[in-house]
DNA sequence: GTCCAGGGAATCA
DNA sequence: TGATTCCATGGA
């Protein structure tokens, strides 16, 4: 029988207060959290479909996993007695299972110090007033610790399109391939693991509408089952740019692709810095200035990210990145 | 109808 | 090497 498991982070915690699902999960890091209409967010991550309810003290994930028994019924009435106006009958700062509760550390980066990191960027750049109020608004941020295969195939998607359409076509893909999980009477599904997908065909990812990604998809999965590229292996590699050199060698991973991977999986190197059109835009205004944003070099961005942020400009990207894009809306 | 989206690969200069 | 062009799709 499935089991319901809880845990909870108390953001009286000094390391923890300014944690904020919304901005983690709207960042554009993850693809598979969203939001509910009492402000909760669901995601699938791993086996696990988890809801996560925040509150000013505290935020309280709950999670179920799929263990295939579909009789889940009295489990869901359960998690649905999980709201905002009822999670203080739960202890704070708590879990009724270590696997889970270990899972979430890792999964949000609990053990990194956000505010020392925040603290290293200002202190590198006192007088960057821009680069102080991007951090302010992002604050509540932490670097999930993805699956690196999900990652890999996510990123692969996300080429050229937007994010509503990348999570769409990503629901799809795991609604095919992936298993099923029941929470609240909703069926959830997991992203496909690498076997799932061994056989499907380029038409096949089409129906989808992955568009032109199809064949990209399809190369990839055969290059990682023939361990052309090893991603197991890749834990193995001290430096990122070892890392980066192999990623780079999958169809469909270029060097904006591979440095997202880097950053959103659990590989979580901080010390790259993806340039997308929203970030050559974001530094072009606060720095570059050149008169066409679209002619901006990347070499030139690339080395003042490195030289103002350093070895955690992956961080820092994140924060001007989701500032710039949220201003436009 | 046109433009754009967390770009990459193929092609060209 | 570095710049240009093409690639599906759906929403604004």
């Amino acid at each position: 029988m499935s089991k319901i498991m809880q845990c909870t982070i108390d953001k009286n915690i000094e390391k923890f207060k300014d944690i904020s699902l919304k901005q983690t999960f709207e960042c554009g890091q993850c693809f598979r959290w969203n939001i509910q209409p009492d402000e909760s967010y669901i995601g699938v991550v791993e086996e696990y479909v988890i809801k996560a309810v925040e509150t000013e003290k505290k935020i309280i994930f709950t999670g179920i996993k799929n263990d295939e028994d579909r009789n889940v019924d009295k489990i869901s009435d359960k998690v649905k007695s999980i709201n905002k106006a009822e999670c203080s009958e739960f202890p704070e700062y708590s879990s009724n299972n270590e696997n889970f509760e270990n899972f979430i550390i890792n999964y949000f980066d609990l053990k990194n110090d956000y505010g020392k990191f925040q603290s290293e960027l200002i202190r590198k750049n006192p007088t960057d007033k821009y680069l102080k109020e991007s951090i302010e608004y992002g604050k509540g941020i932490r670097l999930l610790n993805q699956n690196l295969w999900e990652m890999i195939i996510s990123f692969i998607i996300s080429a050229n399109n937007n994010i509503p359409r990348i999570k769409g076509i990503i629901e799809k893909l795991s609604k095919k391939y992936g298993n099923e999980i029941i929470l609240e009477g909703k069926k959830y599904y997991t992203f496909p693991k690498l076997e799932d997908l061994k056989d499907v065909t380029i038409e096949e990812y089409r129906e989808l509408g992955a568009g032109f990604r199809d064949k990209r998809l399809y190369k990839t999965v055969n290059q990682i089952i023939s361990k052309e590229v090893d991603i197991n292996k890749i834990y193995n590699y001290e430096n990122t740019q070892k890392i980066q050199e192999e990623l780079l060698k999958l169809s469909g991973v270029g060097p904006k692709v591979a440095d997202c991977i880097l950053l959103f999986s659990n590989l979580k190197r901080l010390d790259v810095f993806p340039v997308d059109v929203w970030v050559r835009r974001v530094m072009n205004d606060l720095y570059i200035h050149n008169n066409d944003e679209n002619k901006v070099n990347k070499k030139e961005i690339l080395d003042l990210a490195n030289k103002k942020f350093g070895e955690i400009q992956g961080l820092a990207q994140q924060y001007l990145f989701y500032w710039r894009r949220e201003k436009e809306s």
